[in-house]
DNA sequence: GCGACAG
DNA sequence: ATCTTGTCGC
């Protein structure tokens, strides 16, 4: 797929997306997902699932892959959503939500990752980002303070303060969720600045790596 | 031409 | 993303 055609794809699925949470969502089980590189053209997808209750760990999936897509800001899902979706595939069951590492809306044509790995599973999806993609003023230091992301005029998602006097991350939706639920969702994933999903995911895809 | 640009 | 231990600060 050349990035002429990755562009179109993700103007095609766009329209597909749901900023909206089911009235009825329970989220018992959160996946995080993440991919970890080598040196050379090998990765490793890792997705592991968490009681959202206790966070524990209930199951991990990772599964080896190639880079065969450039790394382009914007095209950034291209890369890691061929080796996610086997993993995700392999879980023992669905989960309730899933937690990408990068955003959703908060993208130049509002269809990052999260967006798009929520289209393909049909699940609901939020996505946590470590720099913006937008503009924002400073959230309060206390955790919890959030203040709006905003690219072009558009309120595409938060800056969360997920632990005291630390850098803010960036929460954006993904699929299947509004952005005040998905900022409780990571809030309570949170013993650290990045939530708990994607610490072990990013843990496990390393090691992987090994 | 210059700056921006998830991981 | 990745290269990387100890260390300064609360």
């Amino acid at each position: 797929m050349t990035p002429e055609e990755a562009v179109a794809e993700q103007e095609r699925l766009r329209s597909l997306v749901v900023p909206r949470t089911d009235p009825g969502l329970v989220v018992r089980r959160v996946a995080g997902l993440d991919v970890s590189y080598a040196e050379d053209d090998r990765l490793a997808a890792a997705v592991v699932v968490l009681d959202a209750g206790s966070l524990e760990t209930v199951e991990e999936v990772v599964v080896p892959g190639r880079a065969d897509f450039p790394y382009v800001p914007g095209l950034f899902a291209f890369r890691e959503l061929p080796s996610l979706m086997t993993a995700l595939e392999r879980l023992s069951a669905p989960p309730d939500l899933l937690v990408c590492d990068g955003q959703g809306l908060a993208h130049p044509r509002r269809f990052g990752l999260a967006c798009h790995v929520g289209v393909l599973t049909g699940l609901p999806s939020l996505g946590v980002a470590k720099t913006p993609m937008g503009r924002f003023t400073p959230p309060g230091e206390h955790r919890g303070a959030h203040s709006d992301l905003v690219d072009d005029g558009e309120v595409v998602g938060r800056a969360l303060r997920t632990r005291e006097g630390v850098k803010p991350v960036f929460v954006s939706v993904g699929h299947l969720i509004d952005l005040d639920r998905a900022c409780a969702e990571v809030l309570r994933l949170c013993v650290t600045r990045l939530p708990e999903t994607t610490r072990r995911a990013d843990a496990l895809g390393r090691a992987q790596l090994r």
